[in-house]
DNA sequence: TCATTAATACGAATTTAATCGTATATTCGG
DNA sequence: CCGAATATACGATTAAATTCGTATTAATGA
């Protein structure tokens, strides 16, 4: 139950834990920084966010020096999982295989990633 | 143009989208028994938003009949791969790679599922 | 024909996400 | 010590998505 809602992260919630993710630790002015090179929003919006965030459990805080310092809450891969999943049911028909045709048939993917899938591919064939 | 708005529906529209992807043509009754199945909304409901749809131009329809006969106006693999891309960008750094890792990884896929894979990969390292 | 059923249109309420202004408290330089 | 800078808290507003009630019109069948 603890990961429920929380794996459906919203919008701007993600950026947000993108950079958590990232960063490991950071306060509010380090993510602040950090989204307005792609984002135009304010400081405080940035400081409600990561509050709300914080009541839902999305992230964590440490409240003892006057900077909060803040950490991802949850798990990237598991919410990696938990959206792609969404995705694949609403977008996909629940075919895993229709998503990865559609995006390896999307972009040029580099020969060493090719690799790497055929050698995931070898595994999963073996089970 | 035609295609920018029309590329991101609301989750609400993209189910409306899939019922009428797979149909083909279909009146406001037929997608809302269909949604029916999976999610509990009444039936004006369905109607407001195939009607809000409509003027967004992401569905056309043909109001001859009294029951107005829809279908989908935007395409649906250039939709999938919209959405496709916007994952891979806010969720995995850019690399489809590690989408398709996590979608495989995720899910027990079939034999004939993994060598349809294959053979998509196969075509790929040619290139 | 007339009552019932079923369709669209449309306005409005609700909910949720996102944004921001302002109040207040704390720190720090000079 | 004092003022400027910087932090959090919090309320309020805006915007968008979703939901539904009700009015109206059309078809259907007993």
């Amino acid at each position: 139950m603890s990961t429920a809602k929380h794996l459906k992260p919203t919008e701007s919630e993600l950026e947000i834990l993108q950079v958590l993710w990232n960063k490991g630790l950071a306060t509010v002015r380090e993510v602040h920084e950090e989204l307005s090179k792609t984002k135009d929003a304010g400081y405080t919006t940035t400081l409600k966010l990561m509050q709300i965030m914080n009541e839902k459990g999305l992230v964590k805080r440490d409240n003892s020096m006057r900077s909060h310092v803040y950490q991802a809450a949850v798990n990237k891969e598991k919410t990696q999982k938990h959206l792609l999943n969404k995705m694949i049911d609403s977008l996909f028909g629940g075919s895993p295989t229709q998503l990865v045709i559609q995006a390896l048939g999307n972009s040029k993917t580099s020969t060493e990633e090719l690799a790497k899938i055929q050698q995931l591919l070898d595994n999963l064939k073996k089970q």
